[in-house]
DNA sequence: ATTAGCACTGGAATAATTAGAGTGCTAATC
DNA sequence: GATTAGCACTCTAATTATTCCAGTGCTAAT
């Protein structure tokens, strides 16, 4: 690949990008001064290389997964953000009233209204939280709320009607959890309640099966409720103008609906990295950019869903942005 | 409106309902008896009414909103439910570990798959709630978790990074909101912060505005999640071939994304009621069958979405069967 | 009041035509 | 050897024409 020949694949991929047209070949002449027939043996290369296609024989080039691959490793430039985004951005960075968690929230929020992608937010699934305190509040004779709180600050609640039981019984088994259980990981409870919990109250208390299956219930919407999900723009994808016919629009609605699908999208390795197409999970026709992030111990991972022909510098510049400056606001 | 003009019309409706397609006068010939022409005849006259329509001159005949609102007020019958339906929704009313919230919600998920339409549940505006708790949760020397609980349970929780301030002061303070505005509906909480409380930890506590914002904040987020919304099957409604145009689908995806037009399927009436087409304020082009619901002090409103050609007959009878057999199930 | 008969309408499906953007290849040129 | 002008060729998208048909409205007869 020598320097023009990279320079025409950049423009291929950023004038798809911008104008989601197949780009010709006489389209490139200007830039490069040569004729139209120059760029079509160059073109012919890339294509051979796979790094263009076309729809038809006589269409103009689109960039394939491995063009987009290539633009976004070797080719793109990372992006400066405009002031507009910095300020939005950065209004929400600084109010120190918003706890990690929401302000992250916000923030997303703000990048799927400039972007017009969808984001996800997926909390650090429950499962290396640790059991901090489980309270009872009880709200008249017949019915309590059961609240789980772990090291995190998750908090999960539950409510119940008491049948077969009393007050009484339950508050002394929740004593009794939070001397012996605190520390526990969260998905390690359910199971020392069985083994270690069970036999105790068993010895102290009448209908010890009835509060045990209070509390199993209570802790076992954790795992259910996690990792969290939190998506904002969950319509955006359908703004862009390839998202033209009746079968894809289903297709990917019906996707962003299925929490167990959009749950996949969970980030391990650092930084921000990128997946397109058939590199994701989630939908063949999508990139996914996400990072993973770890601020003060809240964990997670910040994705951002869009088209292929994604403005890949824009929205990688908007991650590191806000990664790296949550960073330093909680370090400063 | 003779009795036959009222069997044609309902035959219509019921023809249309089923098949999606304009009803001809050829195909009701049998059903009464007569000729093409005398059908014709009647169906010029049902047309004059504003019963029914057609879409262009020679296509055959669709309910007019009119139409359909005739319809439900006079002709249909009400249902009877199939015994798989009824086991489908007894076995999870007769689950008496499931709270009613949780319950509620799974039974509207049973009906948004069976039949593919959409179900919101709007829980109960905290507004009708009062203060029944607060509590502090330490997890560690930085941060806290405020949990807030309401007489019906629900609960809201936020976390805070201690700066400025202490835990004891803030422990100090929960219990003096504790002592003091437990009872308070719980949109005038913050009113009562200020003028209340406020006053008396500024005499007592040294970064008193720091905590009175902690707790403003707390209470804050009612207002913000309520009344809360739950939806089941949102993408059902796509499975409807009348949504077979991409501007239809954009449009109806859009607004169930847009959570402040959820919200305001509120019900207040008593029954079970049917607002066709222009009639709701959602969409024109859906049907929006909701009732309100009171259960043992668990309020809130159940609503099912469809198009206009919904089955009426079958989601009345669902509705109006999960309310009375939730109803006997806590009374019994 | 009902119905047979018939002209008429508008849509949906299919086919035919055209225009245009873009390609690939060849032979000439720098 | 790289570049380019020139030209035949291909495929799509848009337009138009043609046919088919379900269904209507109207009239006159039953």
């Amino acid at each position: 690949m020598d320097n023009r020949r990279e320079a025409i694949l950049k423009e291929i991929v950023e004038n798809y990008i911008k104008d989601v047209k197949p780009v010709g070949s006489k389209a490139l002449c200007d830039k490069f001064n040569c004729s139209s027939a120059t760029i079509r043996n160059e073109m012919s290369i890339l294509e051979d290389l796979g790094y263009i296609e076309k729809n038809h024989i006589s269409s103009g080039r689109v960039p394939s997964e491995k063009g987009y691959r290539y633009y976004t490793d070797n080719l793109m430039k990372p992006k400066e953000l405009t002031g507009e985004d910095v300020l939005k951005l950065q209004t929400i960075i600084n109010n120190r009233e918003l706890g990690i968690n929401d302000a992250i929230l916000r923030c997303v929020e703000i990048i799927s209204e400039i972007t017009d992608y969808t984001s996800v937010v997926l909390g650090k699934s429950a499962s290396s939280n640790t059991l901090k305190q489980v309270s009872i509040i009880n709200l008249d004779e017949t019915h309590i709320v059961a609240l789980v709180c772990t090291n995190k600050g998750i908090v999960e609640n539950k409510q119940f009607e008491i049948k077969g039981t009393n007050i009484d019984e339950i508050v002394k088994t929740c004593e009794i959890i939070n001397k012996m259980l605190i520390g526990t990981p969260i998905d390690l409870v359910r199971e020392r309640l069985e083994f270690d919990i069970k036999p105790i109250i068993a010895t102290k208390i009448k209908q010890y099966e009835t509060v045990y299956n209070i509390f199993y219930d209570a802790f076992n919407d954790f795992s259910k409720n996690n990792p969290n999900v939190y998506m904002s723009g969950r319509a955006n994808i359908l703004k862009q103008p390839e998202y033209n016919n009746v079968d894809d629009i289903k297709r990917i609605v019906a996707k962003f609906e299925d929490d167990s699908l959009v749950r996949k999208i969970e980030e391990d390795k650092d930084g921000v990295n990128i997946y397109i197409g058939e590199e994701n999970e989630f939908d063949d026709d999508v990139t996914i950019i996400k990072s993973h992030y770890n601020i003060n111990g809240e964990e997670g991972t910040i994705a951002i869903v869009g088209p292929k022909r994604m403005e890949y510098d824009r929205v990688v510049a908007l991650l590191n942005y806000i990664i790296k400056n949550f960073e330093s606001r909680n370090n400063g």
